[in-house]
DNA sequence: GCAAGGTC
């Protein structure tokens, strides 16, 4: 019998074919350059039995939706024709042809896509081209998480069928995307072009993930905008014993009423000397860095290695495509247990600069890592594969795969340990403390050379009792400082915890928005690396998402943080609106719907009806018919209010202010 | 000239 195996890219069709067929399979080349079918004997047991297969793959989704022709102009029919209009389904001809030529002579199609929607989706794509070849084929799926040998044997013979509702989540969202997105792009070109200036000739596109990315970045330039310092006083302690100064800080941080601050400071200067209340000393650890995901390389080589995240997904390919690293898309922060990790650690011994480590861990250092709470169900965490020499690769291409390395030896290695000592002082009837640590084992600290224990100071000796009159306590004032721009990893980090774009996508967003002239970029407490405008509009607007007054707030959806934090001049790249940004958002917030176009509900509330149609909860039909109306609905609305758009514009481009 | 999602 003939077996048709497929999988969703060239790796794991040679992984797979490699494992089934022991090692011995012949390879035959198709009119795609990398696509290749490779054929050999299994036997898949009880119910297929021994078999002839071709495994090969296609390269990701097979199919993509268009409008029919008479669509083609932006004007006639008007665009929320768009909503209802036929849409067909085309393929990649080549890869789909091969496909069907190869389930001619096949009973079985195995589908071999990534176990996620997509992937069950383009396993549908799959099974509609082999049918054009052989329409009475049989369709099973194997059920995998990774290529290990073993995984993929038993996958192979405990065949399962398609989920048919993950199918239909994904033919929703391709859907309503394709439907929305062009609807409301023609919509806004359209209407915006007359007003002249740069908006005569350029597109203004809206899609459900760059809209959302453009609000996160427009949102946090009016928090910056808005934001009124306030001011706040507090009591800075300081001791010196031992020829070790000691700041100690006050429990109550810092008061925004200055009357009260003082009397509270001069309720302690009365009482002249301080107590020690508590002396502890207990083992502390710093925790060693979860398994990379995509979401986490990104972060991280744009803040360490000043990348953009597309830079670093480009450069985190190719070190994929020559086999240095696995495959960089991939949300899993745990690595299955059966995978063989030491192994992979063996290879790293050799390498001048971390070799000396990664022997330390093969020689019993090992560590499991630890287990994020993550799981794609397709991919493992990044990790290098191979060994590769610096001279082997670009200089970017080298820091990159020495991160990845870096932190998968991290990974395996232990965690940081020291002591800390905790010490809690009454000083008149004020409390304060201060911690000091020491670092007894660096352990990963000494290959992830990203991080240090930079608070691990080191105290003098203190006991419970003793009093001492402070060297200094002095009454500090101050003023609350307005939170900063978003940095590419702030942004990241905010469309992550939004579901905004996926692993694969997000580094597309955030340059489509700055293709569309929409966000620039500056640089932190300097110059501007494009035409920024770091003054932005002239009149102040009124506050977006919340007040603008505020003790250092952060963006909303919670989640960014990390690099913006402190560090200030430091010529980091950071987001800025322009002023077609600005006004494209604000003019959708004034118009004042229940769920504005730029804010996340909207694809939020996409992403949790695709899970209603996984759980069975609903279908596609009845998701696709109320989004539709819901959509169609805001279009309506958004015609009728054009002129808050238009008038938005003349504000924010043409600095007209308001007509009378 | 338009989307977002796969992948090369």
């Amino acid at each position: 019998m003939k077996v048709l195996c497929v999988a969703e890219k060239p790796s794991i069709s040679k992984a797979v074919a490699g494992h089934l067929s022991g090692g011995s399979f012949s390879t035959h080349n198709t009119r795609n350059k990398f696509i290749k079918n490779y054929s050999f004997d299994f036997d898949f047991g009880q119910q297929w039995g021994s078999s002839n297969v071709t495994m090969t793959c296609v390269t990701g989704h097979l199919t993509n939706v268009e409008f029919t022709s008479e669509y083609k102009n932006w004007s006639h029919p008007p665009p929320e024709s768009l909503f209802t209009a036929p849409i067909v389904t085309n393929d990649k001809k080549d890869i789909a042809k091969n496909i069907a030529d190869q389930a001619k002579y096949a009973r079985l199609l195995v589908i071999w896509t990534d176990c996620d929607r997509e992937g069950e989706h383009i396993g549908q794509e799959i099974v509609d081209a082999a049918r054009k070849g052989n329409a009475g084929i049989q369709v099973k799926r194997a059920k995998f998480s990774n290529v290990e040998r073993a995984h993929v044997l038993s996958a192979a013979r405990r065949l399962v069928e398609l989920d048919e509702k993950q199918v239909n989540a994904v033919a929703a969202r391709i859907e309503l995307d394709l439907r929305i997105g062009y609807a409301f792009t023609r919509f806004i070109t359209n209407n915006l072009k007359h007003l002249g200036g740069p908006l005569a000739d350029l597109v203004l596109s809206y899609g459900s993930c760059q809209f959302p990315t453009l609000g996160f970045v427009v949102d946090r330039y009016f928090r910056v905008k808005n934001f009124v310092p306030e001011p706040f006083w507090g009591i800075s302690l300081m001791h010196k014993k031992e020829g070790k100064q000691v700041r100690f800080s006050w429990a109550r941080n810092r008061l925004f009423d200055r009357m009260t601050a003082v009397l509270l400071y001069e309720r302690c200067l009365a009482a002249k000397k301080a107590k020690v209340t508590k002396v502890q000393e207990k083992p502390t650890r710093k925790f060693k860095p979860l398994p990379l995901t995509t979401v986490e390389l990104q972060k991280a080589a744009t803040r360490l290695l000043r990348m953009s995240g597309q830079q670093a997904m480009t450069i985190a390919e190719g070190l994929y495509n020559k086999g240095f690293i696995s495959y960089p898309r991939t949300e899993t922060d745990r690595f299955d247990k059966g995978m063989n990790l030491r192994a992979l650690v063996q290879k790293q011994t050799t390498d001048q600069r971390w070799g000396p480590f990664a022997q330390g861990l093969v020689n019993g250092g090992f560590q499991q890592p630890r287990e994020g709470k993550h799981d794609d169900k397709a991919h493992p965490p990044i990790h290098p594969i191979a060994h590769v020499a610096p001279t082997a690769l670009t200089y970017d291409e080298g820091r990159l795969y020495e991160y990845v390395t870096r932190r998968f030896l991290a990974c395996c290695s232990e965690d940081a340990k020291g002591m800390a000592t905790d010490i809690e002082l009454l000083f008149g009837d004020e409390h304060f403390s201060t911690r000091g640590i020491i670092v007894l084992e660096r352990n990963y600290l000494d290959v992830y050379i990203y991080e240090n224990w930079t608070d691990s100071t080191e105290l003098p000796r203190f006991t419970v009792g003793e009093q001492f009159e402070p060297t200094e306590a002095m009454m500090t004032e101050g003023k609350t400082s307005p939170p900063n721009y978003l940095t590419e990893a702030d942004l990241i980090a905010l469309m992550d915890a939004n579901g905004i774009g996926t692993d694969a996508t997000m580094a597309e967003h955030i340059q489509k928005i700055q293709d569309r002239e929409y966000v620039a970029t500056t640089t932190r407490g300097g110059t501007a690396a494009t035409e920024g405008d770091e003054d932005g509009p002239n009149e102040a607007p009124a506050t977006r998402g919340g007040r603008g007054r505020g003790r250092g707030g952060r963006g909303r959806g919670g989640g960014a943080g990390g690099s913006a934090r402190g560090g200030r001049g430091s010529g980091l790249k950071v987001f800025v609106p322009t002023q077609l940004g600005v006004a494209l958002i604000l003019g959708f917030d004034r118009m004042s719907f229940e769920t504005s176009l730029g804010k996340p509900f909207l694809r939020k509330e996409m992403e949790l009806q695709m899970k209603a149609i996984c759980q069975g909860s609903t279908t596609r039909r009845a998701v696709l018919e109320q989004s539709i109306a819901q959509y169609r609905q805001v279009f309506l609305q958004s015609q009728e209010q054009v002129g808050v758009l238009k008038q938005a514009c003349r504000e924010f481009i043409f600095g007209q202010g308001p007509r009378t």
